[in-house]
DNA sequence: CTGTTAGCGCATTCAC
DNA sequence: GTGAATGCGCTAACAG
């Protein structure tokens, strides 16, 4: 592989000029900039940008950190990202933190040392204060779907008790008063707001909240199923029930099918992020729009700023949820 | 950020000494390792592998080039190359093509220009000159759902002939004589092969191939509704709708149902890949297996065992398609 | 077993 | 406008 230094050599000037062509710098004449270009082009130099990076401190690369690289939530989330730094020059270093609180850590530890210029994180299970450390550190990151009111700035996030209150009010509205909940893990923070939004409308049609409705799932779709099952056996009856996000929701739906459970007539369901497959499943599953795409382009604009000093359109921090209605509510007799 | 050089002084060693104990040599004594350690512990010490790149050449990342980001086909992948990587210490730097030659290229030099010891490929419009030519420069790479003869031995692939062969096997099995097909986009070598595996299983069941029942679509969801409109639209009549890949079918399910049509009764459908949301659409989608997820670990299994001499199981290039059958298929009276 | 010495490829002061 | 010198943080021969 060419060097810068070759690349002088040939040109017949130094290295300083070949650096200075690279970098679109002013003070070099049009003739001297020809000569250099040519002979980038001969020798096929392409600038190795470890060595930019350990020289300039400055790696042009920003570090994503995600739970998962599968799964229908992250898909957009990345590819808003990705898009938005491409067109500005910068990469995408990504890493899958797997919800677990040991590789969170590495990961982003990993992330720095790598000299990522800043980090978008979605994490889950590492603790407030180890990101409240992190963020005394040197390398700026956004944090996407976690608030923490010491660093409220950087946090991106969706209004998750207000999804839950407006998954059960619609139910409500349509007549339904026996609701059935599969929650998230009640350990995460997304997973307690929607279940108080969804209790928070209850109250406001003064409806008692029923811990025996309650299922604490895991935000994967068997969990749903499995949830499905035990509420169906229990003696309690329901006429409708809100999952706390759409794979839950569908694990639910097969599940109901399964006990020979008609739908959506013998059962109304919510789901809740609005994942791309919900129009597809039968029925077509009424949710909470999640707009991922659209935080993880805000994510990267806040990198853009605050890390690249461009200036991008004005940044937001709290996305509003939005309800999706389908045909798998029915109106309750 | 801590040095190494500052590390040395603290422990009152060398920093080649530094250096031996990072990279677990053995020749330390475990007295002087000890020092070293605590010596990192105390100045929060964190290896800059930017600096470690550039001295020892090696990386250890790999870059991972797919089309998209987003999308059920290429999360799975993602995810299994990941983990393999993760276990092994090695990291994973990521880019989207785009389906397009220009920004392929791009990702591509990227990846290179970035040290990645080595890259998984998963490209499509880049030429086959491109890559033999890449082939010859230092760094290594596979390719994944591509196939060139000259690169074979790197090139991890699905029969996709055998693929399409068996689903139109299957339709024509249950009967149906008047087959629609909506292929992908034919200058991508995966629609062409699937294309003539289905023309082939027409020749074994003694059917002409209707050049006015193929619709070339371009793999995308809205070219599959796109497509059924049209073919039901034409005076051609067709009882089964054999679809490329999973997302033209789903296309083509809602399609068909804004005309009027009952599915399965009136229209059998079967699509290609085995995407994770074919078992949840409205009749379950039967489909091709496509094990994306093997592949990509067999990727990153080459990868391991071609740039890091790690052994690994045996390597396979070539992988089987396999019939799933659900409900969106009926037997033809 | 440990220390010394050179670079890895480039950006960036300074001079000129 | 251009060139020479220095260092980014680390690894890898060499000596000792």
């Amino acid at each position: 592989m060419a060097t810068i230094y070759e690349v002088s050599k040939l040109a017949g000037v130094s290295l300083a000029t070949v650096s200075r062509v690279m970098n679109n710098n002013v003070n070099v004449t049009d003739i001297t900039r020809k000569k250099v270009m040519s002979a980038m082009t001969e020798l096929g130099y392409r600038p190795n940008s470890i060595a930019q990076s350990l020289a300039s401190n400055c790696s042009n690369s920003v570090g994503l950190l995600v739970s998962e690289l599968s799964g229908p939530f992250y898909g957009p989330m990345m590819g808003g990202i990705e898009n938005t730094f491409r067109d500005q020059g910068k990469h995408v270093i990504i890493a899958a933190g797997h919800s677990d609180k040991k590789r969170e850590e590495q990961a982003i530890e990993f992330l720095i040392s790598r000299n990522c210029d800043g980090l978008i994180l979605h994490v889950e299970a590492v603790t407030d204060e180890y990101l409240i450390k992190l963020s005394k550190g040197k390398t700026p990151f956004v944090l996407l779907n976690r608030y923490i009111s010491e660093l409220a700035e950087r946090c991106i996030i969706l209004d998750n008790v207000h999804g839950g209150y407006l998954a059960t009010k619609y139910i409500l509205e349509q007549g339904h008063t026996d609701i059935a909940y599969i929650s998230g893990p009640l350990w995460k923070k997304d997973a307690q707001d929607r279940l108080s939004g969804h209790k928070k409308a209850l109250q406001e049609f003064n409806h008692a909240f029923d811990e025996q409705l309650l299922y604490e799932g895991d935000f994967m779709e068997n969990s749903g199923a499995q949830g499905y099952t035990q509420l169906h056996n229990s003696p309690h009856q329901f006429t409708a029930l809100i999952c706390a996000n759409d794979e839950m929701a569908t694990g639910a739906m097969a599940s109901a099918r399964e006990c020979g459970v008609t739908l959506p007539n013998e059962l109304s369901i919510i789901g809740f992020d609005n994942v791309f497959f919900t129009r597809h499943v039968y029925p077509p599953l009424s949710t909470i729009n999640y707009p991922i795409d659209e935080m993880g382009n805000m994510a990267a604009n806040w990198i853009l700023s605050n890390v690249y000093q461009k200036t991008t359109a004005e940044l937001q921090t709290v996305f509003k949820p939005e309800l999706i209605i389908r045909q798998s509510i029915i109106k309750h007799q």
